[in-house]
Order: C-alpha cells, then structure tokens, then sequence
DNA sequence: TGTGAAATTGACACCGGTGACAACAGGCGT
DNA sequence: ACGCCTGTTGTCACCGGTGTCAATTTCACA
C-alpha cells in the first residue's frame, strides 16, 4: 500500500509530459484536456476535482498527479453554472469603523484561503428602502455560497429572514466594534447540519459517522437533528453505532478519531459538530497514515 | 417618433402579464424565458441586455420593458463563461493601513454600483516567493476585468508585467497612505485605447467618432493611437472628420457632442479620450433628447 | 423594378463544468 | 451457474449565456 499501480502511474506521468510538449500555445488546460490525456471521461475528472469518494484510489491519485503536473485550474465559472452555486463569499457591511472591516476581511480570508472561494465586499446604506432588495439581488444573482453581515446589519432581522429563504449560509457578527474581540454567531445550526448532509450524501458517501457534542448544548442537539434530515432526504438512516460523543475540544475528537477507525464496516465520512472535533479527527487518520479524503472525509460543522 | 409601434408594445406588456401569472413557483427568469416571451431569439435580448446597436429601435424597447416587468437579471456566470471573462474586478494589496483600504474600496464600489462589476478582496504577502504566481492565477482562473493595485504592492514592476501580459486592465494607486489623497496612475494608456476600439467594434459599431485632447497631451495622443490600432483589427477606418479636438473637461465634450450630432453620416458611436468629455457628449444628447446607447454609444476612456 | 449595401434577426455550436442515470466488472451467497 | 449488491466509470443532456455566420428584411438608388 502507499503505493499506486505501477503502470497507472507511467502512464500518467507520460501523459503529462505529452501535455507539455504539444502546448507550445499555453493555452489553459480544461477538464477535456485532463479527461483525454488520463484516458477517462470528463466526469471521473469531476469526482478527483470535488472529492468524489466513487473514485478508485489508483485512478484518484494518477489524475491529482497530472493536474498538478499540467497545471490544471477547474474554473470557477463554469463549475458554478452547471451545480448552480458560486465559490464566492459576500460581505455586507454598513460603514462600521475601517479597522473593524479590514480585521473582519482578514479572519475570513484566512478561512477561505486555500478552498478556492473568493470574498466580495458589498457595503451598503442600510437606511435606503431598497436596502432588503439590493441585498437580496446581491445574493441571488452571485449565488453567494454564504455571507458576513457585521454589526449593525448583523442586527436586521429582516435581512436574517432573506438570508434563510435564499438558503444561504450566514454569519451574523456581533460585538460592538472597538475591542478586538469577534464573536461570531451562527445561527442556522439546523439549516447547517442538513447542508452538510446533503453535501456528503451528495458526494456518494453511504456510510457516514457523526460526533456530537455534550448532551447538554443544545446547538449540538439542533445540529445532529438537521443532519439526520439530510440523510433522511437521501435515504441514508443513521446506525447508532455511528454516533459518537465528544465535548467539542480537539482532544475528545482525537479519540473519536481512533474509535471510528475501528468501526466496521468503517465509515466513509465523518460529521463533527465543530472544527475543533474535526481536526481531532484528521489527527487520528494522520496517525494511522491515512488521508483525506482520499479514504474518509472529514466535515467540521464551523468550517465555512 | 419618440414612441415605439403600438402593436410591439402591447404585445410586450401583455407578455409580462402572461409571465407573472404562470410563474407561481417563483422560478428566476432566464434569457431563454425572456426570449421566448417577447417572441424573438435569445441572441436579440443578449444584444439588448449588452447594448448591442444591433437591434431596432422598437424591438429593443420593448424587450427593456420585459426585462424589468419579470425582473429578469442575466447571470454573471452564464455571461462570463460564453464570453471568457468575468464581472469581477479584484484589489491587490499588502497590509495598508485600514482607513486607506477601506476608502479605496468605497471608491472603486462607488464606480462600480449600477455596472454589475463587484469587488473582490485580496489581500497578499509580497514578500512570499510565490506572491507573484498566486496573484497570476487569482486572476486568471478569476478572469478578473481589471485589478486595482494598492501602495506596496503598486509598486512592484513585476506584478504589473503580469497584468500586461494577461491583457487585464489595472490600476496603480500611488502616494505613501496617511494623506486621503488618492491619485491613481493608469498606466496602459495605448492599450487601453486599444481595448475600447475593440469593444465598440465588437458591438458592430462601423462609424465612430474620437474625441482627443489637446495635442500636447502625450497621453491623449497614446490613447488614440491605440484606439485605431483596435478600430484596424475590425477593418475600419477612422476618417479626419471624425475626428475631433477637446480639452479634456466637461464643457468642452459639451460643444463636440452637439457637433458630432450634426455629422453626416451621424457616428453611432464616440470615444472619448477620458471621462469629462464623455459626460458633455452624454449631457449634449440629452439636450436634443436622445439617450444613449440607444442611438449612440459613448466611451469615456478613464471610465472602468 | 431590379439590386447591392445596410439593418435586423435567427440558427447553432460551444464555453467548461455537473447532475441523473445507465452500464459494466467483480465478489458473494445459494 | 444465477441473481444481487457494491464499487467504479461512462453517456448524455443541460446550466444560461455568447460568438459566428448565414438568412431575411429594408431601403436608397440606378
């Protein structure tokens, strides 16, 4: 193990190489260019692109290598079109102090860095009577993946409103400015499980563990409950041996981690209540040599 | 004149109608929607939706009163990916003090509301070795229109050869911060003539009229020379008349407008070496009551 | 009243991906 | 050997627009 077919692996190598060779042009390599020269179809592309677990582990780690290897850049555009989504994150905002804003920009670039999405900043008047409206055709006609609303618009209970019939994920930021402190409040705990639901179910997984919190926080409760509806939409039902307890630190997901190893059949992804379990998680696969989500895929609840 | 034929525009209204009734699931309207309403092709309501003078009077009227009855808004990834580029405009920086961001970014929204563009953020590391290859590919797998540069990484010759090279219009911001000032250095001035002269051609615009400034404005000079440059890819020629002299203010784009409009054969088009004149040719067709695009497209050159 | 150029419109493929679902290869119980 | 389930891959239509170019209409003018 570790080590992928032999000949897969010459081939793709040879294939990339043919890449280069015959692209004297430079032009920017598509989904088609990868599919033909790795010798399968544009969808298995697809799943390696998005983490598909119905991916042989050969096939997977052969066409990652010529990706990188070309350079390959899925676009953004045209992934959006087709799953009607976009990988843009907004962020409305109502003139708060600058050095708020620009701290607040940051947090959330650190988060997305890295998984492709990109921040569009969207201040506003929240005074105007179009207010509601803008906002609204702001979200629609990007297709936000989710937004920011920092204080002061955080607090329009009208705009929460638009924001849960649009289905779309939201981060309403309170404290008053000035001290440093951000408290973030999220607010769709339900919501949020289903959305991650269907996100695995959707990915082909079958066979999904989930890690609560304690019994006594009630966002952990109201989460596992939006999951199980998920799953629910897709006939997925959910084993109790596939229930694991944690107290939402990195620790207790640590453990979990192992004990879910250890479960058979083995799961082939993992909901965790909080980043926090989540990496306890990923931890656990280190240890034990495996990475996602090449054999398990791992989502943290928080995570954006 | 003034009024469009009798019979298109109740056709249209009634159109509207019929949409508004059947749609009770409240499904976004498409371009094939809209076309199939007003009993055209999808091609004519995109060259309505992009100012194409391509289209009748009558028909593209009718069509613009559709298109606000169901509320119809084209989709920015549809649009981006048919046509290879994006609606996004991206700002580069490198750790500015805040006040100055966020006055930068008001100022660029400012120009950008009503255009459809948005703002992205992105904020980098100059000092990283792979600053300059991650900004590259923000803005190719972005397709970004144009980048605004902040001070710092304004500054960085590299950076701006990149942008060349990826043919995306930019903008350098200069002065050291602290000061509100904001001057603002567009440095591809030819090139930018260039790319205005292709996108009127591109609208199928054959007589265009140039407004240059005075003649001991280099910059004037380099963007005309630029601009038929662009108008000789499509083939056509800028005759003497057709070009006239400004001063590069509001007044004197004035006085050209109403003299272009006496031109015969009127241009359908005009190009203005930078944005004042563009607004006193604007002012001047309102005067005689007409209003662009409908029966003359103007570019300011300054203008995003 | 024909005729060529200009104005207007449409047909159709394509942009670069994804969704839905069919197809096919093994392994396993009977 | 047969049916069935899991795992893996492919086919094909479609997302919502635009580019290209051909087709049709209009109109001035010979």
């Amino acid at each position: 193990m570790g080590r992928t077919s032999r000949k897969s692996e010459i081939d793709f190598v040879a294939a990339a190489r043919r890449w280069t060779e015959n692209n004297k042009d430079g032009r920017k390599p598509t989904i088609r260019d990868v599919a033909e020269l790795a010798g399968v179809s544009k969808k298995t592309v697809s799943r390696v692109i998005n983490n598909s677990p119905l991916v042989n582990a050969a096939t997977r780690s052969g066409i990652q290598g010529l990706i990188r290897d070309i350079g390959y850049q899925p676009d953004p555009q045209a992934r959006g079109l087709a799953s009607k989504r976009s990988f843009l994150v907004g962020m409305i905002s109502d003139n708060p102090t600058p050095q708020y804003v620009v701290n607040i920009q940051h947090g959330i670039l650190d988060v997305l860095r890295k998984t492709g999405y990109e921040l569009v900043v969207h201040p506003c008047d929240r005074k105007s009577d179009t207010f509601i409206e803008d906002a609204r055709r702001f979200i629609e006609v990007q297709k936000l993946y989710g937004v920011i609303l920092t204080p002061s618009v955080s607090e329009d209970e009208r705009l929460a409103e638009v924001m849960r019939e649009l289905g779309c994920a939201y981060v309403r930021i309170a404290s008053i400015a000035l001290d440093m402190e951000r408290r973030m409040i999220v607010t769709n705990d339900r919501v949020g499980g289903r959305e991650a639901a269907r996100h695995l179910a959707k990915l082909g997984h079958k066979r999904i563990a989930v890690i609560v919190g304690r019994r006594s926080f009630r966002s952990s409760h109201e989460r596992r409950a939006g999951f199980e509806e998920g799953l629910a939409e897709y006939g997925i039902s959910l084993p109790t041996e596939y229930v694991l307890q944690g107290d939402y630190t990195f620790e207790s997901g640590l453990a979990l981690g192992s004990q879910i190893l250890d479960l058979d059949p083995a799961p082939t992804a993992v909901f965790a209540s909080n980043d926090e379990m989540a990496a306890g998680v990923l931890q656990a696969l280190h240890v034990v040599g495996q990475t996602p989500p090449n054999s398990l895929s791992v989502v943290g609840f928080d995570d954006f």
